[in-house]
DNA sequence: ATATTTATCCTACATGTGTAGGATTTGAAT
DNA sequence: ATTCAAATCCTACACATGTAGGATAAATAT
């Protein structure tokens, strides 16, 4: 799973939404999500295509992008990644955490259980 | 609060457990946690007092380290930053997302549940 | 065919991070 | 007082990341 920073997340968000997506099309996705420069972007997604998260091919004139990976498996890793480093790789330890310094409605709280119902076997 | 990285979290982490610590201390500490060299981890505690996540005071001829920021709040910021990137900064699209990724057994949900209960009103 | 636009290719540069090494100072031992 | 050991101070360097700029190639318009 190649190892995908800040700023390439928000490209990759766009793209896992809307892929392909021509090298002008991501700069117009991204217009109203990041204060970017074109040319940042075209580095953005220069390096996502070196790390292999991004697969490109050229129609044409332009390079049209698609991710070469789920975000289901980088959203794993990244979680992962988060809890290992800040929870001992454990998600109760995270969820008491949250729980006592976010002040949640009960309707929230609701909302938790009923996740973790519906995936009980 | 100052932006810790991967590596000075390991530091940090010793240090809120045990705070204080000189600096042989903290190297000891380490040994069992991290593959560092002593001078690693002087830069690091230099770096996190440079940063403001730890203050230090000359004790005789070694410096005494202790956290200037508490982990909750470390924790806290970390755990926002983590769900604003990765789940629009909710955190039930997280738990419905680890919980698909992650098969956990029925006493791990149960409590996850409980750990939900004990915090309602 | 030439000029102009536009997309890509290559380059740049400051800051952060991981990972230390060497020089210097200072307290301790003799 | 001199030597030795250990602690600190300063320096280094490669790679990642945020943030682009300039040169070049290719398509389009005239």
């Amino acid at each position: 799973m190649p190892k995908i920073s800040d700023a390439e997340w928000v490209v990759m968000k766009a793209l896992w939404e809307k892929a392909p997506l021509t090298t002008n099309q991501v700069v117009q996705a991204l217009a109203s999500k990041a204060p970017w420069k074109p040319k940042t972007i075209h580095t953005l997604l220069a390096r996502l295509v070196e790390k292999g998260a991004l697969v490109c091919d050229r129609t044409e004139r332009e390079y049209s992008f698609r991710p070469s990976v789920e975000a289901k498996d980088c959203l794993r890793a990244a979680t992962r990644s988060f809890l290992s480093r800040f929870f001992d790789g454990e998600v109760a330890p995270f969820l008491a955490c949250f729980l006592k310094n976010e002040k949640l409605s009960s309707e929230e709280i609701e909302q938790l259980k009923r996740i973790l119902e519906d995936n009980q076997p």
